[in-house]
DNA sequence: CTAGCTGCTGTTTTT
DNA sequence: CAGCAGCTAG
């Protein structure tokens, strides 16, 4: 036990042997958050104050949930199949399996994700024959995921107006249509566990008796909806050890809400804040960086990072001309680093949108540089993945009608578009699912075609149609029936070789030219599904669906090798690596275009970028390009603000090798507030004649600041330019009455 | 019924 | 530059 502690620092062990109440731990990026979430669970336990079976922790990803049962699994001798440890999502779904029938689920239901839960709407909204310029499916799902948070149901959603109102009737249709197919997406998985623990007074009274220690990592990005069940779990008796960091939290657009910190002092009486301010990860630079950047913003709970190792290396900020020099910068200080020593796999490539690891992905390939891409396409959510899971699903469930829509012509088997139509028309007519209209269509055409009252009335050719269709939609139920009597009591990685055979999945991508590696996929699934069994120690068929819905990643070849780790910072949050390039620090990329309008939206993207350099140890590496791809056109954006904000003597700008790189920093207008002297830095000086005004040129402007020159057109006197400014938009200016600088 | 073409649109981050 | 909906030719 003593050893246990003994590596603590003071806040770390207050923190850990704190007493059974509600407390609040403010753990700075690095400052060893996990490390007292494990030991406080090994301490609670080891110390005889709760038993294994008395803990529920929740986590933010399942990597992290992983992790920290790995490591308590290090220091304790536990069962960890008794150890409540998981997401919101993950554990509601494993209290809805248990109490399925009280929830008013069927036993097998199965999770959506969000582009499962978007093609149910679309053919909600279609057969609603919805205006989709008026209502936009997507709109309609954020619609649909926000009342849930809300923790409203269809019947419940104000409708203040007509558009509310025509919501409220697709909502209703998709909660009908989900009860059918007995389906649920992700916000439902927490809604109706949440339901389920209102009205459940039994159940509600046996979780509340058995979790008397609640513990929440990455608080700050809990939503209300979860905060809501946290508490009413919780009740008067258990104490909640929540652990969180305001300046970390960076998922608001997905319903974080940061007030839960200040509303969960108020609620449970929170006496004591303890800060975790020691980092354990950075040196003093990346530190000072990110302890100074994050300044800039407003409401801060209040938290400084230290650290008693040196200031380390400068922060390198490099300029590239394009989007294609910033990449061929990065490869070359990757294989630099390499050849120092630093393993691929302790550096990281990080980006704001998943779009820009095309370029980067580009130049490592040619540099044969091995790499490993995180989030984007994950391994789940990969076509022919999708339509073996699809096969899987029926197999466990027919009534699923994704599921069914999605295979039950791939491989063409020659039911088409319009028997689909036909059957969902009728399926909805009976109001059942597709499967049992497929039968029962089955069952009559069996019987009714051979007597045929039709042939007297039908011409030929209006007659052999539905036949033909019949045929197809025969095979498939016939298919489909044989699947799951085989598949009765196979071990799980058996079904699904089993399935990619006998489904045609196999043999359609085996005849296909550029099917090679969808076929290397399959196999992945392969074996996905044995190291599931092999984990888990379970192979319900069912439970791995589960398990492929709400992780979506983590399964993808090329595993275990030493590769270079490209990834959003969104997905890089709670690891670390030895070197970090973050790229694209541009206006407009990072902080985002899109951020600009929501509220709290560039705080939220300095967070963010908070995130980012705190990820890093010893070295971190920022880089922006003056022009860069974008959906397929060129645009030239104004360096981030962010590094702006980071003085000049945490700085060094390196240059490339050979080429000549405009040397000058170019930089947007101050940001108010920030206090560093900006024009420090030595700037050559420009030959004014010879820099004739060009594309993709910094520019100020005595009005607008600094800006960057998109367009120009005419000459002489008319000669007029299109600047793109960092605060006054986007103008057209005559040359000869603007006074441009270049800058 | 299918495959292949065109033309449109939308574009952050994720359990 | 996608990805997709809708159309046309086989």
């Amino acid at each position: 036990m003593s050893s246990l502690l003994s590596a603590l620092n003071p806040e770390q062990l207050e923190a850990v042997t704190l007493p059974h109440q509600s407390a609040l731990v403010l753990a700075g990026a690095g400052s060893g958050k996990t490390r007292v979430l494990t030991t406080r669970i090994a301490y609670l336990i080891q110390s005889g104050q709760v038993g294994s079976h008395g803990i529920l922790a929740v986590t933010f990803t399942n990597k992290a949930a992983k992790e920290m049962l790995t490591r308590i699994s290090s220091i304790l001798p536990v069962n960890t199949r008794g150890l409540w440890i998981g997401t919101f999502h993950g554990l509601c779904n494993r209290l809805l399996r248990a109490h399925h029938q009280d929830a008013g689920l069927p036993q097998t239901f199965q999770i959506l994700d969000s582009a499962d839960q978007l093609a149910i709407i679309k053919r909600i909204l279609k057969s609603l024959s919805a205006d989709d310029a008026k209502f936009p499916p997507r709109q309609v799902q954020w619609f649909i995921n926000n009342a849930k948070e809300e923790g409203l149901r269809a019947s419940q959603v104000e409708t203040y107006d007509d558009f509310a109102r025509e919501m409220a009737v697709f909502y209703l249709a998709y909660e009908v249509q989900c009860n059918k197919e007995g389906v649920v997406d992700f916000a439902e998985l927490l809604l109706r566990s949440y339901e389920l623990l209102t009205r459940n007074e039994i159940v509600r009274e046996h979780y509340r008796g058995r979790f008397r220690h609640i513990l929440v990592d990455e608080f700050q990005d809990t939503s209300r909806l979860q905060y809501r069940w946290l508490r009413l779990l919780a009740g008067e008796q258990a104490a909640i050890f929540a652990v969180g960091d305001d300046d970390q939290s960076i998922y608001a657009f997905r319903g974080a809400n940061t007030g839960n910190m200040k509303e969960f002092e108020r609620d449970f009486r929170v006496s004591k804040i303890i800060k975790l301010e020691q980092n354990y990860r950075s040196q003093g630079n990346i530190l000072d960086a990110a302890n100074i950047l994050i300044r800039n913003n407003s409401g801060r709970l209040g938290k400084n990072l230290w650290t008693s190792e040196g200031h380390g290396e400068p922060i390198r900020v490099f300029n590239a001309p394009t989007d294609f020099d910033e990449a061929a910068f990065i490869v070359d200080e990757v294989k630099a680093l390499r050849a120092e020593g630093v393993a691929l796999s302790q550096m990281a490539l990080l980006y704001r949108s998943n779009a820009q690891s095309r370029v980067l992905e580009h130049a490592l390939f040619n540099a044969a540089l091995p790499y490993r891409v995180y989030g984007g396409m994950r391994f789940f959510e990969r076509l022919e993945i999708k339509h073996a899971l699809a096969y899987l699903r029926l197999i466990a469930n027919p009534n699923d009608d994704n599921a069914l829509l999605r295979v039950a012509n791939f491989p063409v088997r020659g039911i088409g578009a319009r028997s689909l139509e036909q059957l969902q028309s009728e399926a909805t007519a009976q109001g059942t699912s597709l499967w049992t209209a497929m039968l029962r269509k089955y069952e009559n055409g069996a019987t009714s075609v051979p007597g045929s009252g039709n042939d007297t009335r039908l011409g030929i050719a209006g007659y052999k149609k539905p036949d033909k269709a019949k045929k197809g939609i025969e095979g498939f139920v016939g298919l489909l029936e044989s699947m799951r009597q085989d598949c009765e009591g196979l071990p799980l990685p058996e079904i699904v070789a089993y399935m990619l055979e006998h489904s045609g999945l196999a043999a359609h991508y085996r005849a296909e030219r550029e099917g090679a590696d969808r076929l290397e996929n399959l196999n992945e699934l392969i074996n996905a599904a044995t190291s599931f069994v092999h984990e888990a120690e379970d192979d319900g068929l069912m439970l791995f669906l589960n398990h492929a819905s709400l992780e979506a990643g983590e399964h993808q070849a090329g595993h275990g090798q030493d590769a270079l780790q490209l990834m959003t910072v969104h997905s890089a949050k709670g690891l670390e690596f030895h070197s970090v390039f973050l790229s694209g620090l541009e206006e407009g990329l990072f902080p985002h275009d899109n951020s600009r309008n929501e509220a709290g939206g560039l705080e939220e993207e300095r967070r963010l970028m908070y995130v980012a350099i705190t990820r890093a140890r010893r070295r971190l590496y920022l880089s922006f390009a003056q022009s860069r791809m974008l959906h397929g056109q060129t645009r030239y954006n104004i360096p981030s603000r962010f590094l702006q904000e980071i003085p000049d003597s945490l700085l060094k700008w390196p240059q490339p090798l050979q080429k000549t790189v405009n040397k000058t920093r170019e930089l947007p207008p101050r940001s108010l507030g920030a206090g560093y002297a900006a024009q420090t830095h030595a700037s050559p000086v420009r030959d004014a004649a010879a820099s004739r005004w060009r594309i993709g040129q910094n520019v100020i402007h005595a009005k607008f600041g600094a800006g960057v020159i998109v367009n120009c057109e005419g000459c002489g006197a008319d000669a007029r330019v299109e600047v793109k400014f960092g605060r006054a938009g986007t103008k057209w200016l005559l040359l000869e009455y603007a006074k441009l600088l270049p800058a």
